[in-house]
DNA sequence: TTGTGTTTTATTGCCTCC
DNA sequence: GGAGGCAATAAAACACAA
């Protein structure tokens, strides 16, 4: 807002004299607000000036007489508005931080300023709100990415983890194997019986528990006994037997972390994110679909 | 007291809206 | 085209450590 723009301004009952960088070049010293009034100036109070710039721009002697006369008066100091005047602005900022011309009138009269002082004010006010609000979202945007951060390395762990069961156990599948067991003695049986070729397993677990099953009802108790029984606190072990995680694509793998018993575990702060609408699953914390996408794309 | 960093007040130029 | 908003910036006022 230049402070020219006041000439043309009706909405203003005062008019501002005219500010030296409008009319003089940038070299020349800052004279200070000349148009600015204290609130002690206006309440008799402990100003310096004394009512000295008081006078509005017309009293001054309008444009061309009023200009020499003001350009000789010593330069004022530009002073801070008072604590109660500040006081008074932020509560009228708090209701509404936008200014109707009126408004600004009214606010100017009752604390003894130019309504460009109000405008100004409020305009520097916005400016300071609005990085105040980037600043809250800067942080509410840190939060977030950390609490995602440790749940993707938690995930992470979980899958090193699920990785080491899956080696484990097909270890002790194999050894259980060479003991006795001839797994391709039960797949020529059990393609006879159907009377037409199985493709062949996807991974060596699940081809282990097939032929196992087909050597009868003993066997596979025991083989499935003996794995449960040597994990007991891995109740996760049934899952081995489903697919090979490893071979799944990476939708499939999503689908089966979003279904699995892991959730709790893997999102242990869920509750502390902040929805700007319902989520669609109960892992997509506010992103939409290509965000929570790109979010699961990381480790994969 | 002084140097320095921060805050506040004000200006400028550009943009959008009516 | 005028009015008003905003970003960038200047400069005075202020705070504070050394």
């Amino acid at each position: 807002m230049a402070g020219g723009r006041l000439f043309t301004n009706n909405t203003n009952t005062l008019i501002d004299p005219p500010h030296p960088p409008l009319f003089l070049s940038s070299s020349l010293p800052f004279l200070g607000s000349r148009s600015m009034v204290s609130f002690e100036d206006v309440q008799g109070g402990k100003g310096s000036n004394n009512g000295l710039f008081f006078r509005t721009y017309e009293e001054n002697g309008g444009e061309e007489e009023g200009m020499e006369e003001y350009l000789m008066q010593p330069a004022e100091k530009k002073r801070r508005l008072s604590a109660e005047q500040v006081e008074f602005l932020e509560k009228s900022f708090e209701e509404e931080n936008k200014l109707e011309p009126e408004r600004k009138t009214k606010l100017a009269k009752e604390l003894g300023l130019q309504p460009r002082q109000v405008a100004i004010w409020f305009q520097n006010r916005r400016a300071r709100w609005k990085t105040k609000q980037l600043e809250k979202d800067y942080d509410s945007l840190q939060a977030t990415f950390e609490s995602l951060k440790a749940n993707y390395e938690n995930l992470l762990k979980e899958k090193d983890r699920l990785k080491a069961e899956v080696a484990s156990l097909t270890e002790k599948v194999v050894a259980r194997e060479k003991q006795g067991v001839n797994p391709n003695q039960t797949e020529v049986k059990s393609s006879e019986t159907n009377g037409m070729q199985e493709p062949p397993a996807a991974n060596p677990i699940a081809a282990t528990v097939d032929s196992v099953s087909s050597e009868g009802e003993g066997s596979k108790v025991s083989v499935k006994s003996d794995i449960l029984d040597s994990d007991d606190n891995h109740t996760s072990a049934s899952y081995v037997f489903e697919a090979d995680q490893s071979d799944l694509s990476q939708d499939e793998e999503e689908n089966l972390i979003s279904r699995s018993f892991l959730h709790p575990y893997i999102f242990p702060k869920l509750e502390s994110v902040e929805y700007s609408d319902p989520p669609e699953t109960s892992c997509s914390f506010g992103f939409d679909h290509e965000d929570h996408h790109a979010i699961w794309s990381w480790s994969y």
